[in-house]
DNA sequence: CCAATTGTTATTTA
DNA sequence: ATAAATAACAATTG
């Protein structure tokens, strides 16, 4: 479930490295998450290297170790970064293990549908330097939204929110959240927006953004935290959710491929 | 045992 | 050619 705002909480679990050396690093060869990458070149370029840079564009993860190279890392639906006591023994889901002074930094995925990317050298990733604007960041135009949703106008809003070129770090429940609160039908052809539905999906897009990361990032009790009382996040995981606001009943349905959920009070084709 | 779940990618269909 | 729909992926939970 690590979307947006899930994803940053869990890149500043290892700031507590920053600054430190890894003495040793454990792989877990077979494991899917690392189909495509040079293992070994990854495994030599962090050995005696400094955690020196933290980064997150989207959901994905960029972790700098000096000039040795990049350590790109994505969650999947069930990865997650630990702190560990020095001597931990890797468990069975733990598929990279960076041993430092004092401490292992852990990256486990149980269904290893996340990613490992290692990039040598001073120079970053071409993807991360091709990165599309955060939606909290300039560049995130009404214009650039506008020109997508032109582009995309016969898929279902719903399954356009979770491209990533647009829409960095949306993932199935944030898209539930700002159409709800958009007031537009997750069914909806995105071609078919007037201008005063393009505003509210910018704005609620916006909403959405900061106020997850505004809640969810605190954390409580060495996890992350829910997003505020009234999102409709509290209510659409299950059947018999009622809308926040109108308490009337949810509908669950697949639309876009993903299950989702929507207030036919609230939201009308 | 079967169905459902999640994000991304590969593949198929239009 | 591009865009949209669908299947696949792994493991767990209800």
């Amino acid at each position: 479930m690590p979307e947006l705002a899930e994803v940053e909480y869990m890149r500043r679990h290892w700031d507590v490295a920053l600054g430190a050396t890894v003495t040793a690093v454990e792989l877990h060869l077979r494991a899917r998450l690392f189909r495509g990458v040079d293992t070994a070149a990854l495994a030599r370029g962090l050995e005696g290297a400094t955690l020196t840079a933290s980064h997150r564009t989207g959901k994905q993860m960029l972790f700098g170790f000096g000039a040795a190279g990049w350590l790109g890392l994505h969650l999947g639906m069930t990865g997650e970064l630990r702190v560990e006591p020095a001597a931990y023994p890797a468990g069975r889901h733990d598929h990279l293990v960076l041993r430092q002074p004092g401490r292992a930094l852990v990256f486990a995925d149980p269904r290893m549908f996340g990613a490992v990317d290692w990039t040598p050298g001073a120079q970053p990733p071409g993807w991360w330097l091709a990165r599309p604007p955060e939606i909290l960041e300039r560049g995130f135009t009404p214009a650039r939204l506008e020109a997508f949703l032109t582009r995309r106008a016969k898929a279902p809003l719903k399954a356009v929110l979770l491209l990533q070129e647009m829409f960095p770090g949306v993932g199935n429940w944030m898209a539930d959240e700002v159409l709800w609160r958009a007031g537009l039908h997750p069914a909806r052809a995105a071609g078919s927006l007037d201008a005063a539905g393009r505003a509210a999906l910018y704005r609620e897009l916006r909403f959405v953004c900061r106020g997850a990361l505004r809640s969810i990032v605190r954390g409580v009790d060495g996890h992350w935290a829910d997003p505020p009382r009234g999102w409709l996040f509290h209510a659409r995981w299950t059947d018999g959710g009622r809308c926040p606001r109108t308490d009337v009943p949810l509908v669950r349905e697949t639309i876009g491929g993903r299950t989702t959920c929507w207030s036919p009070a609230v939201q009308k084709r």
